[in-house]
DNA sequence: CCAAAAGTGTTTGCTCTACACCCATGG
DNA sequence: CCATGGGTGTAGAGCAAACACTTTTGG
């Protein structure tokens, strides 16, 4: 037990110039040069594991407006070459407009379908991050949590598109966003080229996982 | 990082007399006299948390007939009184039939609708469990890793009737299973009271998880 | 008035659901 | 031959997919 390392690392998603991207920061392994690797922490004793994870967030991002989410435990033996590491994976969604970053000397955002080359089995993670974050686009609403408080439907309906990689279409798409009553309208509108779009926002009151069909209704 | 224990439990499901059933063992916490709590072991430093896992099973059951998934990683500073224990916990179907348990004096399976005073949040933890079985019947077939080698279509729908806690229409059920194409049939029949049953088995080939309708296909 | 993006309904096909009777075997 | 569980099809309803034009604003 000892001997064994505790870790978090997140996959920190965001939407940027119509491209789903990570932030990554270079690899601090000497084994690993010129490589990149996921933000991580080392649990402290007395943090739980979601505090750990926001450590991992905190100078990056502001904690309260993202969605944090636990992945996976990473604990095979050779994950890391030298050291025996347990990693506990987040990932987190985090809003457009809220991208700031405190150390933009050393880590960067990369498109995921552009990745560097990244150590140890990070590319492994981020592509079982992605898969989960198309999963549950696909039964849940979790799009609007890439985006500001209040949006138009074309943007989530854009959002959508980006991260599921197809195109939808719209009266389809908007039908079933709001039959499924997970966001509201605004009295807001947001201007811009062509007709002014109406704003909606989440409903804080609504159940965080809408069902599909099921196999067995 | 010295003083945090890391542990696997093991929420092991089986089907026994008409009920989904959890295997439990007395708690060794002295604060927790008269409960039980799910099987877990320490983790060596040398061995993966999903071998870890599997010995928690062994001597319980014969690990290869087992479906092991990791459910979640518990590490809430307060968890356990006393100590800093992280938990990775994992759940099991294990086959009708594989039921052997080589120290009785100890364990007992328990019905999850009865279950007894539990430590910790171990309570918390199968029921998440239980959620998550329940799920993964309703967009996959993971039914049958609680039965043997080869079943029935009768005993399947009677495995999901009782894990889902409805009952379900024959002709669709049969409909639905067989289109999924997760199951063949063998040439094999059983024979009990009334008409003989012909026997299935599970596609080694199959994909593991047959995707329900999703909401934007 | 033109460009640009927002917004809006209907028809068609398919899938899910509900439902009742005959079949094969053992005793 | 009777009891027991195994096996089978269809009609109707509800849902999802495809599809094109009108509306509102800014320049």
């Amino acid at each position: 037990m000892s001997d064994i390392l505790l870790n978090v690392h997140v996959v920190i998603f965001s939407l940027y110039q119509d491209a789903l991207q990570v932030l990554l920061t270079p690899c601090s392994d000497p084994g690993f040069a010129d490589c990149w690797e996921l933000p991580g922490e080392p649990v402290q004793e007395d943090e739980s594991l979601e505090d750990a994870a926001g450590r991992a967030l905190s100078g990056r991002i502001d904690r309260r407006e993202v969605y944090l989410e636990q992945l996976y435990t990473y604990g095979e033996p050779d994950w890391y070459p030298r050291f025996r590491i347990i990693s506990v994976v987040y990932f987190a969604l985090i809003p457009a407009g809220a991208r700031r970053l405190s150390r933009p000397e050393h880590e960067r955002w990369y498109p995921v379908n552009a990745l560097p080359h990244l150590a140890f089995d990070h590319a492994g993670v981020i592509a079982y991050a992605l898969r989960r974050l198309r999963y549950k686009l696909e039964y849940s609403a979790a799009g609007f949590q890439l985006l500001p408080d209040e949006f138009s439907l074309s943007e989530l309906q854009h959002t959508y598109e980006i991260i599921l990689g197809e195109e939808l279409d719209k009266r389809n798409f908007r039908r079933r966003i709001l039959q499924a009553g997970i966001i509201e309208d605004t009295p807001y509108l947001r201007s811009g080229e062509g007709r002014p779009a109406r704003l909606y926002r989440y409903r804080l009151d609504a159940v965080a996982e809408v069902k599909a069909r099921r196999l067995f209704p």
